[in-house]
DNA sequence: CTCCTTTTGGTAATGGTTACCATTATCAAT
DNA sequence: ATTGATAATGGTAACCATTACCAAAAGGAG
């Protein structure tokens, strides 16, 4: 029972528009791409992606759109240690998607992994919390990544 | 009873050697700074504390030195949003002076906690070690950081 | 249609970091 | 000491992802 997803792939229209944006073609277009495509995309990444089905796009657009898309929550803006900023969309529109990083310290690989997330988020919303009062700061965001050498660069 | 750190300044000595690197006056330099220091620094800024004690030292040396310092695990080097490096000591002799941050959004202000640290690491240390065998990943490191609005950013 | 604001694309600049290379320092063996 | 091989250095130029800038285009309100 294949769930057709037709109706589906403009859940963000809402979302931006309330926020008081317009939702353009080339906007639309990187959302869709992001949605489509497996993470980790860099700006330029994007922008080829982006380039057949909507060939007028700028790259100059691209990263104000995913600057925008970033204040507004909607993705994620990683630093893995190759030179290029990486996004990837927050999460879909059921909330899934939430996952952390092993990254590959000699060939810049990324694993990205879901186990032991429950118990990771449950530690971090307490520790949230605790560091929210004691530094009257707002906690929006957080970040947990593992380096080290994938099996490939292991063995050498 | 004030202990006298004379004889432990050169904590470092010893490791750098027996790593097969010599401890040159620059790096020596760079290690003093790093060791009193409040963290944070960027390259830049090391290299401007550098330069009274050793001022023949190149800013291409403290990058290179800082590189080096980074891969042999006596320097983490942090990205905290603004574009550059920031580079702190790992860990003082005592094993001590692990921390995570907090780090403001819009100021860019980076506070430090320790609050916490004992229940994370331990975590992090079931984590780390569940996700080697799963993902054949040798894990070196790890990477925590909070992310939101301080107080006075948070107050406009 | 007209006014005003938002959005856009192209180009030039920015700036932290790195590549390059000739020079110098260091250590071991003679 | 002298040599010779290797490690380390400093200055400069290049690199390159990202941003600033600006004039043009698109969209919405009246």
């Amino acid at each position: 029972m294949p769930i057709s997803n037709c109706q589906g792939d403009g859940w963000w229209q809402g979302k931006i528009q309330e926020c008081g944006y317009r939702l353009t073609a080339g906007r639309e277009a990187i959302l869709e791409v992001l949605s489509k495509s497996e993470g980790h995309l860099s700006a330029e990444e994007i922008y080829m992606k982006v380039h057949p089905r909507c060939p007028s796009i700028g790259l100059t657009s691209v990263y104000r759109t995913l600057e925008l898309l970033a204040g507004l929550g909607f993705v994620f803006k990683f630093d893995f240690g190759d030179k290029r900023a990486r996004y990837e969309l927050a999460e879909g529109p059921k909330g899934a998607n939430h996952h952390h990083h092993l990254i590959c310290t000699k060939c810049n690989r990324v694993i990205d992994y879901t186990d032991f997330i429950d118990e990771e988020i449950e530690l971090l919303n307490q520790t949230e919390k605790g560091l929210s009062q004691k530094y009257d700061f707002k906690i929006t965001n957080h970040l947990i990544q593992f380096y080290g050498l994938c099996n490939a660069c292991n063995e050498k």
